[in-house]
DNA sequence: GCTCCCGAGTTGACACCGCCCACATCGCTT
DNA sequence: AAGCGATGTGGGCGGTGTCAACTCGGGAGC
C-alpha cells in the first residue's frame, strides 16, 4: 500500500557499455553494491573485494574512488542519510497539513525506515561522525536530516501544537525517542514490537508520550477549538482506532 | 566526585600462576582483554589474535573458550549489561527514596554509562538478540536489564508519580529516550553535549520532557501536597538549578 | 606411586582480507 | 598525432579467522 522506504539509489545506473574497459560510474555502482551487501551481511563482515566482484572490477579498482574501505562505508551511510530525509519528505508531503499530524507521520517514517534498513541506520550511526571527522560529506548529509526535522518542529510551534522555546530542544527530544525506539525494536528489545499490529500501537504510544513531553502544556485540542483548523475528527479518529 | 561509570570486572582475577601451562582463568582473562581492546578501537577493527597476544597466549587459545570471535564479543557485550545493571543500581542506592529522583538519577546514569563506555554500548547494542540468536547468556543479560527499569517504573506508578496503565509502555518509552539519547551524543549529532554543563542541562531537559510524557496526567506537584510525601523543597531546587 | 585420560594450550596451515606497488588502457586536450 | 592524466588490472605483503593435529599436565582410579 504505503511506498516502500527501503532505500534504492533511483538515478539511471549511467549507460555501462559492459565491455569497456571503463566502467560507466562505477563509483554510483559500487556505493549501491556496497548497500546491498551491507543490507545482507550487515557492515562487519562486509568485504570491499566482494563489492569489487559483484560490480564486476578488480580489487583494486574501489580505490580509485575511495580512499579506504571505511571511506566507502562512509559513503554508504551518507546516502543512507540522503534516502532517509527523502523518504521522510514524501511522507510529508503526502500528510495533511496540520502540524501535529505531519509529526505522527514523520515518527511513523523513522521506524518504518529502520525497519526496512536495519543495517543501513546502524552503519549511519555507526561511525563517529564528530567535528574531527575524516567524511564531511557524511556529517553534512546527517545535517541536512536534523535540519529537516527541526523545520517541522518551528512548524508545529509557530501553529501552537508545541510548547514554545528552543525548536532544537524539541528536536532532540522527538529524535532521541525515534531513534531509541527503533534501536530497540531492531535489537528484539521490544517483544511486541514482532506483530506489526501491536508494533503499530506502540509506535503510537510512544508518539503520544513524545507529543505530551514537547507538547504545549494545557489547552491542546480542546481550547484550540473556534480557530480556523481543520475538523478534528480525523486525527482523532487516527489517534485511537481501536482499544 | 562520582564514582567512574567505567565498566571493569571486580572478581579477582583468579590467581594466576604466572609459569604454569594452564592458565588459571582465561575465560575471564579474554574478556576482560578484549573489553579494553573494545573500548580501545572500537569492535570493528578489533582482533582476536591479538586480544589473545595481550593475555600472553597463543591465537588458538581462545577457541577453547569461545566459538568464534564474534561469540567473544557477544560475551563482552553480555559483560557490558550486567555492568550496566550494577551501576544503575549503584546509583540507585544512592538516591533519595523519592521515585522522580530515582528516575531521574536512572536516567542520568544511562548517559553517564554511554559517554564514559561509548564502545561498550554501541556493542551492546549492535547485536541482533532476537530470540533466534545464539547467545542466548547476552539475551539474558539485557532482558535482566529491561527488568531493572521495569521495577522502577512500577515502583514510580504505586507512588503516583507515572500515570498508571502497562508500565511496559512507561519503561519503553524512558528507555527509547534515554537510549536515543545517548547514541546522538556519542555519534556528535548534539553539538551542545560538548560541554558538560549544557550537557548536563540537556540532559534535564530530556527526563522533563519524558517524564511530562509519561507522568501522572494533572496534579503532580501540586494536587499531591498533603499526602505522607517528602517534602518537595529537595527535588524543586534540583529540577531547576539554574536557568 | 604409577598409569592413563582428557581438558587446556600450541604449532602449523589455508584461504581470504585490506592496502601498496608497478603496469595497462582509455579519453581528452593541444 | 602525441601524450598525459584519470581509471582499471595484476601481483604481492603482512595480517586475520578458523580448522586440524599435536603436546602438555593435573587429577582419578587402582
Amino acid at each position: 500500500m504505503v511506498e516502500s522506504a527501503r532505500i534504492s539509489t533511483r538515478r539511471r545506473a549511467a549507460r555501462k557499455p559492459r565491455d569497456a574497459y571503463h566502467h560507466g560510474d562505477l563509483r554510483r555502482a559500487l556505493v549501491d553494491a556496497a548497500l546491498a551487501l551491507v543490507a545482507e551481511r550487515g557492515p562487519v563482515d562486509w568485504t570491499l573485494r566482494e563489492v569489487a566482484r559483484r560490480v564486476g572490477v578488480s580489487h583494486n579498482a574501489p580505490y580509485r574512488h575511495f580512499a579506504s574501505r571505511e571511506a566507502l562505508l562512509a559513503a554508504v551511510a551518507e546516502e543512507g542519510f540522503r534516502a532517509f530525509v527523502r523518504i521522510i519528505e514524501e511522507a510529508d508531503a503526502r500528510a495533511p497539513r496540520e502540524a501535529e499530524a505531519r509529526l505522527r507521520g514523520c515518527f511513523a517514517t523513522y521506524l518504518r525506515f529502520a525497519l526496512e534498513n536495519p543495517a543501513a541506520l546502524r552503519l549511519m550511526f555507526s561511525h563517529e561522525l564528530a567535528d574531527k571527522s575524516p567524511y564531511p560529506a557524511l556529517r553534512q548529509a546527517a545535517l541536512a536530516a536534523y535540519a529537516k526535522l527541526r523545520e517541522m518542529m518551528v512548524l508545529a510551534q509557530q501553529e501552537g501544537v508545541l510548547r514554545p522555546g528552543d525548536p532544537d530542544t524539541a528536536a532532540l527530544a522527538t529524535w532521541s525517542m525515534a531513534h531509541g525506539l527503533s534501536m530497540l525494536v531492531l535489537e528484539g528489545q521490544v517483544p511486541a514490537a514482532a506483530e506489526p499490529r501491536k508494533r503499530d500501537a506502540l509506535v503510537e504510544q510512544m508518539f503520544e508520550a513524545t507529543l505530551r513531553g514537547i507538547g504545549a502544556p494545557r489547552p491542546r485540542r480542546a481550547a484550540r477549538a473556534g480557530t480556523s483548523r481543520a475538523p478534528r475528527a480525523s486525527a482523532a479518529g487516527t489517534r485511537r482506532s481501536r482499544s
